[in-house]
RNA sequence: GGGUCGGUGCCCGAGUGGCCAAAGGGAUCUGGCUGUAAACCAGACGGCUCAGCCUACGGGGGUUCGAAUCCCUCCCGGCCCA
């Protein structure tokens, strides 16, 4: 259904071009390449985490849409490259992970991204594969690498590169011959696609456009094939900081509901600031461009409705988690803002506390009326006691939506509603129900 | 290996014997204004049994009534020389 809605819409190119996704392209010629589908293109993700999070959704809807656009997508994981960590943007070097870890990285990102690409394709012409280069790059020789690569790049023009120079320049920083090397082996593993699988396209973030354009170099050395390359904009925040870096309280918002729930994956959503809501409607979601820019019309006009926003949520949960999981997470969310959360009633309430953080208590540690100070450090609310009782003090502690005032304000059965839950909120928006029983 | 500079709270960064839980900025949190937005304004911002105490300025040891500040040593990093 949706395919047939976007069989309708404008070519891959033009797509792309109306979103604002190309930052950066080696060739115009790849555009026709594209529209003409069936071209086998690549992007990279970095295994450092069990699971996907919102600074990769740019490039996996990337891919999702050159998919649909009839090409062939291959999600590279870097299972070897993630033993090493890519030198650009970072300040200091990365940890390295054991292989191990990174193996089972491997396998709980590929799980994800089944939602955004087709593994299955009928046709098979156009199926979405996962690889991973720890494949070829593990047993890579020393030897065989400084032969058939190492050779065809002159140091010269790797110190060149924006993500060496800029460690290069700190003076207080250097930057290992290891993460020096990792623009090689990113070179290699395009080489390597390009030989295995026909694979003519690399793309990523405009971070990425030194590292692919070696790789380029390096396939048609090698195979004497044209490749190409494309690279996104980075998707920023308002500030011009990386969206979904790290969000409040330093917290990642990941795609696992494990991590972040659907519900905080839809506040997120949710409050994304005005002026960037139409830039993350056409990166991220599948909406026509005419539905983005009725929304965008109606950001401009009635901005407290935040109609975009609500799209934005909307459409990201049901891409990520489904919409069973959105359905819920609107509800809560509309249940907790809309009203007071004491006038609830028990149904609605007991939906709620299955999508927002919980904790529970047992009763007779409510008998003993602890401290709200207590109460608040132990189910995470704060980090520690001292935070608690500054909370209080500045105002921003509710208890079932009544402000608390005073730091030796305690909790009781009289809090509870409907015999069994405590609604504790912090600040303006973040929710957290304990669970009595 | 030699020389030299440096390692400060979440990050950047001042401080070079007491007035230091340690300037300033950023991030973050809370309040105000709004629209669960941005910007802006205000406050907070190591922990605790909270007018007090404890832990902290790379690790360890020492000098001193007293050290982030001085000395020794070890670890880590930058730069230069070999």
């Amino acid at each position: 259904m949706i395919f047939g809605r976007l069989l309708a819409m404008p070519s891959v190119s033009e797509d792309l071009t109306a979103r604002g996704l190309i930052n950066q392209i080696t060739d115009d010629a790849l555009l026709e390449l594209l529209d003409a589908g069936g071209v086998t293109l690549y992007a990279g993700f970095d295994p450092t985490a069990a699971s996907l999070h919102v600074g990769h959704l740019l490039q996996l809807c990337t891919l999702r849409r050159l998919q649909l656009g009839g090409n062939r997508p291959i999600a590279l994981a870097g299972g070897g490259t993630g033993m090493i960590g890519d030198p650009g943007g970072k300040s200091s070097e990365r940890p390295l992970l054991s292989k191990e870890e990174i193996a089972s990285n491997v396998m709980a990102i590929g799980e994800q991204m089944k939602r955004f690409l087709d593994f299955d394709a009928p046709s098979g012409a156009n199926q979405a594969l996962l690889l991973d280069n720890a494949a070829w790059l593990c047993d890579l020789t020393l030897l065989e690498f400084l032969r058939d690569i190492g050779k065809h790049f002159t140091v010269n023009q790797m110190v060149a590169k924006e993500s060496v120079r800029s460690r290069l320049e700190r003076p207080d920083q250097g930057i290992s011959y290891t993460e020096f090397s990792y623009m090689l082996l990113q070179a290699y593993d395009f080489a390597q696609l390009n030989i295995d699988h026909g694979c003519t396209v690399q793309i990523g973030g405009s971070d990425q456009w030194g590292n692919i354009t070696m790789g380029i170099d390096l396939v048609a050395k090698r195979t004497g094939e044209q490749a190409y390359g494309l690279t996104t904009p980075l998707a920023t925040k308002a500030d011009g900081t990386k969206f979904g870096k790290s969000e409040a309280g330093n917290e990642r918002v990941w795609l696992d509901a494990n991590r972040t729930s659907p519900y905080a994956l839809y506040q997120f959503f949710l409050g994304v600031e005005d002026a960037m809501v139409d830039t993350y409607l056409r990166f991220f979601t599948f909406l026509s461009l005419e539905e983005i820019d009725a929304l965008k019309v109606s950001t401009n006009d009635q901005p407290e409705k935040r109609e975009a926003q609500r799209a934005l949520a909307a459409a990201m949960i049901d891409l990520i988690h489904g919409p069973g999981a959105r359905e819920r997470a609107e509800e809560a969310s509309s249940a907790l803002f809309r009203g007071s959360v004491a006038s609830l009633d028990e149904a609605t309430l007991r939906d709620v506390v299955a999508d927002v953080p919980t904790s529970s208590l047992e009763r007779s540690d409510l008998d003993a009326s602890p401290l709200l100070v207590d109460v608040l450090s132990e189910i995470g609310l704060v980090k520690s006691k001292s935070e608690a009782r500054r909370a209080i003090e500045q105002g921003g502690v509710f208890v079932n939506d009544v402000l608390s005032e005073g730091v030796d304000a305690t909790v009781s059965g009289n809090d509870l509603l409907f015999g069994e839950f405590v609604v504790v909120r912090r600040g303006k928006r973040s929710y957290h129900v304990i669970c009595v029983s």
